[in-house]
DNA sequence: GACCTGCTGCGGATTG
C-alpha cells in the first residue's frame, strides 16, 4: 500500500522509523483515497489520527488544493492542543499549514490565520459555529474545503453538541456548494450505522465504515470489601487499591467527591505521586497529573471521567475502578485506558463498596465479553434548530424558509422533519422577535440583543454573554453552601429541588452539615457543622447515579440463571465478592421468597412507607416513583418521598398501597397523571431554563402563549429521564398478572440498594394549590398549617407573605385572632365569610366604638392618613373608602390617635378596598384588646 | 441527574 504514497510521504514515515502502518492505517487508506465518505472506529492508540490524515495529505501533494483544505473537528480544547502538533509535524514538511482555533487560543494566534491562510484548521464544534455565524471574512476560504474529518464522535452524538455539528456540516455544504468528503474517527460503538449516518447527512458520496474492534478482549478482577461501615470503607478501599498499583495506574471513581475523599485516605497511607483529576481541579494541576502520568512519574492519578476521554496519558499499566461505572461503554473506555500499545490486554480491577455493587460489575463484564453496548442516545431537540436558524441569519442576514428546510433536511436526525413542524418552530420565534419576517425573509430580530449581550455589564438575570451563543453545553444552576456567609461548597440545583430540605444533614468538603434554611431567591443553602449519623446524608448517599438498561438486562440475567455463571464468578471475582452475591440468592431462599425480577415485585410496607422490590429499567421506576409522590402529596401528605433505582421504587406517606391505585387506573388516567407530576418536577423546570434562551424566550412562561416551548421542553424532559411507553406496559402486565405482587415482612437483600438512593421530595414550588386547598374555608395559623402539611412554619410563612401579594386566586391574607392574640391566614376569597362567621365575632367586635384611630394607608409614592372611630366603619364605611384614593393597599397601619404614649401599632399588607373596612375593624378590637386587659 | 465538554471577528488606531 505505500506504494501509492506520494515519495515525499514515504520519506516522513521512515523519519518517523515506523517500519510499516498500523492495521487501521492500512484499512482506512484506500476507501479514503477513492473518496468514499469513511467512518473509522478502533480504540484509543491505533493511529486513527494518521489513518485520516495520511490518505488526504497524499491527496493534496497530487491535487492543486487552496487553503483552507482540511477542517479537522474533536471535542477537546486539550485535543486540540495535542493534534496540532501531531499534524503539525506532518504537514509543515510537506509545506502545509496548520492552524488551531479554540477559546483559550492568544488572540495573536488567532488573527495569524487571515494572514496566512491554513490548509488544514483544527477546531471545536463551536469553532465551527462561530466561523461559519460570525467570521464573514475567514469563513470565505473555507469555500476551498475538500475534507472534514471529526474525531471522536461517540463523545459527540449523544448530546447537543453532536446534533449542532450534524447542521453545521449541511451548512458547511450548502454554503460551499460541494459535497466534501466527511471522515470520522470513533471509539468503539454499539451502532455504527447511526453513527455513520449520522455523519454523513445529505452527502451523497459513497461510504465505507472501517471497524477494527477488540474490546472484548480484556481482563478484569471484581473485588469486595470486607466492611461496611461508611468510614472504614474509605479506608479499606484506600488499603487495597494501595495493594493493587502498578505505576501508573488509573483509579477511576463516579464523583467528585470520592476522587477526594478517595486520595485523602490514599495520602494517609504514606503515598506521594498521587494526583487528582475532575473538572473543579484547576487546570495547573489537571496539567500537572497529565504531565506526570506520560514522564511516568506518577504512581497512580485519581480522576473521574475527565480522563476516560482521549487526552494522551502515556502508556498505563492498570486501570482501577472504584465502584462499578453505571454503563458498558463507560466500563470499556475506562478499561481500555490500559494496555493502550497495540494488541496490549487492558487490565482492570473493580472495586466494590456493596453487594449490589458486586451484582452491577458481574453483569458489565457479561455484557462486555457479548459484545452489547449501549445505543446511540441522539437529541433531536428543536432548540438546537432554533440556534441554527439564528446562525444561518447571523451568516447571510437573510434566509427563506426553504433554504433552512433544506439545509436541516440533510441531516440524518431531522431527515424526517415535516414542514409544518418547521413552521410553528419559526412562528414561535417570530412571536418572541428573535427573528422576524420580512418579505419573506427570515432575518435578525431585536430580541436577539436582549438575550445575546455583547457587552457584559448590561447583563441581567436572562441576559447570556454573546460568547454563548455558539455552544449548546449547558451550565447547570447550582446553589452555594454558607457558613457564616462563607461559602463551603456547591451543590447542583435540580438536586436541591429534588432531594435537599430544611434540617437535612448532608456532607460535602469532606464535613458534614446540617441544612437552615433554603433561599430560593439567591441560589444559597444557609448550614452550620453536624457530626455523622445525625440524620441522612443525600449527596453521599446520591452517588448512586442512574444506570444503563443494559446493566438491568444482565442483572436480570444473573438473578434468572444464577448457576450458569458460577464458572465465571470463580474466574473473575474475589472471596468476598463471590459471597455478596451467594448471600443475596441464599437470602431470598431463607425468606421462602422468589427472587424479585422480570416477573415478581416483592412488596413490603412498614406503617407510610411502601417499598416495591423489582429489577426494572430506571426511567419506569422513576415514572413510578413520580406518580406516587403526585398522589401521595395530593391526598395525603406534602411530607411525603420516593426513591428510584434500577431494584425498585419506594414511597412514604401514605397509610394505603396506591400502586395498587394505580394498577386499577386507565391508560389515559395513568398518562394524565405521569404528565402533571412531571410538568411539577424539577428535571423538567432545568429543562425549560435550558433551552427558553435559543427560542428567544426571556418573558416569564406562560401557559397559553408558550404553548410551543412547554410541549418541548416536556418532550425532551420525558425522553431524558421517563418512558412513558413501558410504563404503561409495565403496569399492564401487572394488571394481567404477568408480573406478580408478592407481599411480604421483609424483601431481602435488594431493599438495601433501593434505600441507598436519596429520597425524592416535592419542590416547593408545588406549594401555591396545596396551600389553597389546605386554606379553603378555614383560618389558621401558621404552626397549624406546618402541622397539617409538614412543611417548616419558617418556609411555610415566607411562602404566605409571597400569597399575600398575588392576584389571583391563591391570594391570601391575615387577620389577628383576638381571642388567642395569633396571626390567622385565610384565602382572600374566603376572608368576608370569616368576618362574618360566630367563630371570630370578638376578632372584628371593637369593645369601643368611640376611641379615635390613626390609619396611615400607603400604595406606591401615595399615601393618605385618615382619623376615624370604630363608630364610621360600623355605620358609614362608604364614608370611609371615598377617602381612600387607590384600590390596592400595600400597608396599612392603625395606631390611637389620641393617647400617643400608647405604643402599640397593627399593620396589615397587600390588601383590596374591598376589604381594608373589616381589617381595620380587626386592627382596633385588636389594639383595644390589648390596651383595657 | 453523577460526570464531562465549550465560549466574539474584524479592522483601525496606537506604539516602539
Amino acid at each position: 500500500m505505500l506504494d501509492h504514497l506520494d515519495q515525499r510521504l514515504r520519506k516522513l514515515i521512515e523519519e518517523k522509523n515506523w517500519m510499516k502502518l498500523t492495521r487501521v492505517q492500512e484499512m482506512s487508506f484506500e476507501p479514503i483515497s477513492n473518496g468514499y465518505n469513511t467512518l473509522v472506529i478502533a480504540p484509543t492508540g491505533y493511529g486513527k489520527t494518521e489513518a485520516a490524515l495520511l490518505p488526504i495529505l497524499n491527496r493534496m501533494l497530487k491535487e492543486d488544493v487552496k487553503p483552507v483544505t482540511v477542517i479537522y473537528i474533536t471535542p477537546l480544547k486539550a485535543l486540540i492542543n495535542d493534534l496540532l502538533y501531531r499534524i503539525d509535524w506532518w504537514a509543515s514538511r510537506l509545506g502545509f499549514l496548520v492552524n488551531r482555533k479554540h477559546g483559550e487560543v492568544p488572540q495573536k494566534e488567532k488573527n495569524l490565520r487571515l494572514k496566512r491562510i491554513p490548509h488544514i484548521i483544527v477546531t471545536t464544534p463551536e469553532g465551527l459555529e462561530i466561523d461559519l455565524d460570525w467570521a464573514s471574512r475567514f469563513r470565505e476560504h473555507y469555500k476551498n474545503v475538500k475534507w472534514v474529518v471529526v474525531d471522536e464522535i461517540h463523545e459527540l452524538i449523544n448530546s447537543k453538541r453532536g446534533t449542532q455539528l450534524s447542521i453545521l456540516l449541511e451548512r458547511l455544504k450548502y454554503f460551499i456548494g460541494y459535497d466534501f468528503q466527511r471522515i470520522g474517527l470513533s471509539a468503539t460503538v454499539s451502532d455504527e450505522d447511526k453513527v455513520a449516518q449520522f455523519l454523513f447527512g445529505s452527502s451523497e458520496r459513497k461510504m465505507k465504515i472501517i471497524r477494527l474492534n477488540d474490546t472484548r478482549n480484556f481482563e478484569i478482577k471484581i473485588n469486595k470489601l470486607g466492611n461496611d461501615n461508611s468510614f472504614a470503607l474509605w479506608k479499606s478501599a484506600a488499603e487495597k487499591i494501595n495493594q493493587l498499583i502498578e505505576k501508573p495506574t488509573l483509579v477511576f471513581t463516579n464523583s467528585r467527591f470520592s476522587t477526594e475523599r478517595l486520595h485523602e485516605e490514599l495520602e494517609k497511607l504514606g503515598n506521594k505521586e498521587i494526583y487528582v483529576h475532575h473538572s473543579s481541579v484547576s487546570r495547573d494541576l489537571k496539567n500537572l497529573a497529565e504531565g506526570e502520568l506520560r514522564n511516568g512519574n506518577a504512581k497512580a492519578v485519581v480522576c473521574t471521567k475527565t480522563l476516560e476521554l482521549g487526552i494522551h496519558v502515556g502508556d498505563i499499566k492498570k486501570v482501577i475502578m472504584l465502584r462499578p461505572p453505571t454503563s458498558v461503554s463507560s466500563f470499556l473506555q475506562r478499561l481500555g485506558r490500559s494496555g493502550h500499545i497495540v494488541h496490549g490486554v487492558p487490565k482492570g480491577e473493580i472495586i466494590c463498596f456493596y453487594d449490589f455493587d458486586v451484582l452491577e460489575s458481574l453483569a458489565l463484564y457479561l455484557s462486555a465479553k457479548d459484545g452489547k453496548m449501549e445505543k446511540p442516545f441522539i437529541d433531536d431537540g428543536l432548540d438546537v434548530v432554533a440556534r441554527e436558524i439564528v446562525g444561518m441569519i447571523l451568516q447571510n442576514q437573510k434566509m427563506s424558509i426553504e433554504e433552512i428546510f433544506n439545509i436541516i433536511r440533510g441531516t440524518y436526525i431531522y431527515r424526517n422533519l415535516e414542514l409544518s413542524k418547521l413552521l410553528d418552530l419559526v412562528n414561535y420565534l417570530v412571536k418572541n422577535n428573535i427573528i422576524k419576517i420580512e418579505e419573506n425573509y427570515l432575518k435578525l430580530g431585536q430580541g436577539f440583543f436582549k438575550i445575546w449581550r455583547f457587552n457584559r455589564d448590561a447583563k441581567n438575570s436572562w441576559g447570556k454573554d454573546f460568547s454563548e451563543f455558539f455552544s449548546l453545553i449547558n451550565n447547570d444552576e447550582t446553589f452555594s453552601l454558607k457558613h457564616n456567609g462563607i461559602t463551603v461548597g456547591e451543590i447542583d440545583a435540580v438536586y436541591v429541588y429534588k432531594h435537599v430540605r430544611a434540617n437535612d444533614i448532608i456532607r460535602i468538603s469532606g464535613k458534614f452539615w446540617k441544612v437552615l434554611r433554603i433561599n430560593m431567591h439567591k441560589n444559597t443553602i444557609d448550614v452550620t457543622p453536624a457530626n455523622e449519623g445525625e440524620g441522612e446524608i443525600p449527596i453521599w448517599k446520591g452517588e448512586n447515579m442512574s444506570k444503563s438498561p443494559l446493566i438491568v438486562n444482565y442483572i436480570r440475567k444473573i438473578m434468572e440463571n444464577f448457576n450458569e455463571y458460577y464458572l465465571t464468578m470463580n474466574e473473575i471475582m474475589d472471596k468476598n465478592s463471590k459471597e455478596s452475591i451467594i448471600k443475596i440468592f441464599e437470602n431470598y431462599r431463607k425468606l421462602g421468597l422468589k427472587i424479585p425480577s422480570r416477573d415478581v415485585i416483592l412488596v413490603e410496607n412498614k406503617e407510610d412507607e411502601w417499598l416495591y422490590t423489582v429489577v426494572i429499567d430506571e426511567r419506569i421506576s422513576n415514572t413510578l416513583s413520580h406518580i406516587l409522590l403526585y398522589l401521595v402529596t395530593k391526598k395525603y401528605t406534602l411530607n411525603a418521598s420516593s426513591r428510584s433505582s434500577i431494584y425498585g421504587f419506594s414511597i412514604k406517606g401514605t397509610p394505603v398501597d396506591l400502586f395498587k391505585d394505580i394498577i386499577n387506573m386507565n391508560d389515559r388516567k395513568i398518562i394524565k397523571i405521569i404528565l402533571r407530576s412531571i410538568l411539577r418536577s424539577p428535571l423538567y423546570i432545568a429543562t425549560l431554563k435550558e433551552i427558553q434562551p435559543s427560542f428567544g424566550k426571556i418573558s416569564k412562561i406562560n401557559t397559553k402563549e408558550d404553548k410551543f416551548l412547554i410541549k418541548e421542553a416536556l418532550r425532551q424532559t420525558i425522553k431524558r429521564y421517563f418512558t412513558i411507553k413501558k410504563t404503561l406496559e409495565f403496569i399492564r402486565r401487572v394488571r394481567e398478572g404477568k408480573i406478580k405482587i408478592v407481599y411480604t415482612e421483609n424483601a431481602g437483600s435488594l431493599r438495601e440498594a433501593i434505600f441507598a438512593h436519596a429520597q425524592i421530595r416535592p419542590w416547593l414550588s408545588d406549594l401555591n394549590l396545596t396551600i389553597y386547598q389546605a386554606l379553603k374555608g378555614g383560618a389558621y395559623t401558621v404552626n397549624e398549617l406546618s402541622e397539617i402539611l409538614g412543611i417548616s412554619a419558617k418556609s411555610l410563612e415566607n411562602k404566605l407573605k409571597q400569597l399575600r401579594r398575588n392576584n389571583n386566586k391563591y391570594k391570601v391574607t391575615s387577620f389577628i385572632d383576638v381571642d388567642s392574640r395569633e396571626t390567622r391566614w385565610c384565602l382572600y376569597e374566603d376572608f368576608i365569610d370569616i368576618v362574618k362567621s360566630e367563630e371570630y365575632y370578638s376578632s372584628f367586635s371593637p369593645l369601643n366604638n368611640n376611641e379615635i384611630f390613626a390609619v396611615d394607608l400607603k400604595s406606591g409614592d401615595n399615601q393618605v392618613e385618615i382619623l376615624l372611630k370604630p363608630y364610621d366603619l360600623i355605620n358609614n364605611p362608604e364614608e370611609i373608602l371615598r377617602k381612600i384614593p387607590f384600590n390596592n393597599i400595600e400597608e396599612a397601619k392603625v395606631r390611637e390617635a389620641i393617647d400617643t404614649s400608647y405604643q402599640f401599632l397593627q399593620k396589615y399588607y397587600h390588601v383590596g378596598k374591598d376589604i381594608i373596612v373589616y381589617l381595620l375593624l380587626n386592627a382596633i378590637a385588636y389594639l383595644q384588646s390589648l390596651k383595657y386587659s
